[in-house]
DNA sequence: CTGTTAGCGCCTTCAA
DNA sequence: TTGAAGGCGCTAACAG
């Protein structure tokens, strides 16, 4: 095949003459380009492309040739200005809660593991995922902004996005919220089931081991799971007769908060020490449990420690930590496929999704160690530990 | 300000007659729409949106009323096309390096990070991130191709893209490579000074612990840093006399590899074990490690194990991980910064530039434990260790 | 089966 | 300071 001078042909498309004229560093080639090349015209080119079948075997040979050697590949942007789709959707995600979590890398799984099951769901239809880091204390409402003019949708995590920036929004393009909160108004919420989760390790620390007073290591209000992870806490507490909190902090999310946690806690007068910790997140656990070791309490003979979320260092540390797993990448994928059929239909009712949680039991509580954890390949709790699924649920 | 409705209105732009006649739900609203409802021209509304100061107080006033009560944000896809730029640029990285490693949240840890030195540079200046996962098998041609043609340039992280592949994708639009392979021809590549790294903590090895029989775990053959760490082990080893390799063992990056590898070194006829082991990346270290500590083996008593990266749970096991820790984040600002400027002047020469790595000394290799390690906020080494900058360099 | 032709929504000279 | 109008590259009727 050979391919005339694209700058020396006369343009058949007065409209392109402009760009062929200015033909330097070989600018991208156009539909246009490869329907003069071809002699064929654009329309005949574009079925090609999108893989039509009406066409004709020697003349899709012959495009399929040229689009070869000019290397051609569409323009985005013009498919999406003439398709009014851009098969885009966006992800906003925290960037951090504040300055000290700052270098805590962990934090990043839970948006890191949304993000993968995202991007596979997206990846399948062929569509692209645009994402978006904020801090969680701007709003932010510029990027936002510019951001919704380049998605057909918006994945919200964790809250990140004020009520009233969330309004806003909500009435330019479809939303669905990961992990945020399950009051807000018109907008697809999915999250894991915080409070069967919380609950079946209260349950387990209660009820198997005895323990009855229990410290409580809340995450930051702002965060919708924190609330529910905390209320879930004391719902179990108003469970069993006689039992009361022996104390709560909030922290942020970080290790460095259970770090201070702990303190505060060893710092009690007659180091009236609790019989647990439990804390809203694994991160939070770690630092608390480090700093015990580090004041010479063991763990868990003289007090226990639980998170949540199973990160994989707390499978690492000594003793491996008790925790509740939440399936973060099926979040991301429930999430994204409930935002493509919202967008698909606008009309959709909204609806709250939550998936369920698993209790993983190791050490930190006080139950026996495991046998020698495994490092296989297998899917599921990773290394070591009990799995008990707690409930999930669907509802309005 | 009252609006009137735009359906009711008569349509002095007549393109627009069809979409204001299936006026339903609202369909976003167009430059035309504010423009219409102000009483100015299209012009005049763009040169608002874009903050140009020619305009008259009043009018603007007036316009600046209207955008705020039709909530008009500007289409993406419109302005990529107009002003053929699209504002975005891509980021290609790797899904997984394999099976096992599909369920080692960590290992994601390293794009993670790049990510937000990318995106955090991005949206300094307003523009966005396309992210795309490819698996570490497939050529993923065909995804790679569409993302070209909605983006303005592409960086690269791990090589994970074929040469191949490459040079297509290099004549279409810019590109960086993120920790890609430094001998790729026609692209930026940004890269840590694994060399350096991989010196420092050898002839750590070597020299403070007078360890002579080394054992090296590499990471895999496709993976351009795999390659210049194991490299640069064996150039330690050729400049010490009489020092040679007690053994190889070729991973995958993952702490299964880990594994393996401590197994199949356990499983040696005397067990005429090496004095250290040095593992390409930090996953194995651990997973090495904790095999080596089920098999009864003390670490680092017995047998030292060093790794690379300094991902977070390496500061939390026991014995603490020494490592080298590369500037994560920071390479991905790098490479972003480059593609940046080659985007805008896409003659610039074609640069490696290799940033400095950081020698981690904790206890696994044999060093006596450091004071109790720090939660604190501060920025730096983690949860203690001493630190010791590598060298850099950029070249060619 | 293939070509023609309006737009998609915005930007940007060029005039006024 | 403002308006008019021609693209940007592609898609999707609608004809032929």
């Amino acid at each position: 095949l050979v391919l005339s001078d694209k700058a020396a042909l006369a343009d058949p498309h007065p409209r392109r003459g402009q760009a062929a004229a200015a033909a330097v560093a070989s600018p991208a080639s156009t539909l246009y380009d490869v329907a003069r090349e071809a002699g064929v015209s654009t329309a005949t080119v574009s079925r090609l492309v999108h893989g039509h079948d009406r066409v004709k075997a020697s003349t899709r040979q012959r495009v399929l040739d040229v689009i070869e050697a000019l290397g051609y590949v569409p323009d985005g942007a013009a498919q999406s200005l003439s398709r009014k789709r851009k098969q885009v959707v966006g992800l906003v995600a925290v960037a951090s809660r504040g300055p000290e979590s700052d270098i805590e890398q962990t934090s990043l799984l839970f948006v890191e593991e949304v993000l993968r099951g995202v991007e596979s769901s997206l990846g399948e239809i062929g569509w692209s995922l645009l994402i978006s880091f904020v801090q969680a204390g701007d709003s932010a409402s510029q990027r936002l902004q510019s951001l919704s003019g380049k998605v057909d949708g918006l994945l919200i995590a964790e809250g990140i996005v004020s009520s009233h920036e969330l309004a806003r929004l909500r009435a330019r393009l479809p939303i669905a919220l990961v992990a945020g909160s399950p009051d807000e108004p018109d907008v697809d919420v999915v999250d894991a089931d915080n409070r069967s989760g919380t609950k079946a390790l209260v349950c387990h620390l209660v009820e198997t081991h005895g323990y009855r007073r229990l410290f409580y290591v809340a995450g930051p209000d702002e965060a919708p799971d924190a609330i529910a992870r905390r209320s879930a806490f004391n719902e179990v507490l108003a469970e069993h007769r006689g039992m009361r909190a022996a104390g709560y902090y909030e922290g942020r999310f970080s290790a460095f908060s259970g770090k201070q946690a702990a303190q505060e806690l060893m710092a009690l007068p007659d180091r009236d020490l609790p019989d647990a910790i439990i804390c809203a997140n694994d991160q939070m656990a770690i630092g608390a449990m480090r700093e015990l070791q580090a004041g010479g309490l063991r763990v868990p003979a003289d007090i226990a420690v639980v998170g949540f979320d199973d990160i994989y260092p707390g499978s690492l540390i000594a003793p491996s930590l008790t925790t509740v797993r939440q399936p973060m990448r099926q979040l991301g994928q429930r999430a994204c496929s409930r935002l493509l059929e919202r967008i698909a239909d606008p009309g959709l009712p909204h609806q709250v999704e939550l998936l369920p949680t698993e209790l993983i039991v190791r050490e930190s509580c006080g139950c026996p160690s495991q046998t020698v954890p495994s490092l296989h390949a297998d899917a599921g709790a990773g290394a070591g530990g009990r799995r008990m699924i707690s409930g999930s649920e669907v509802g309005s």
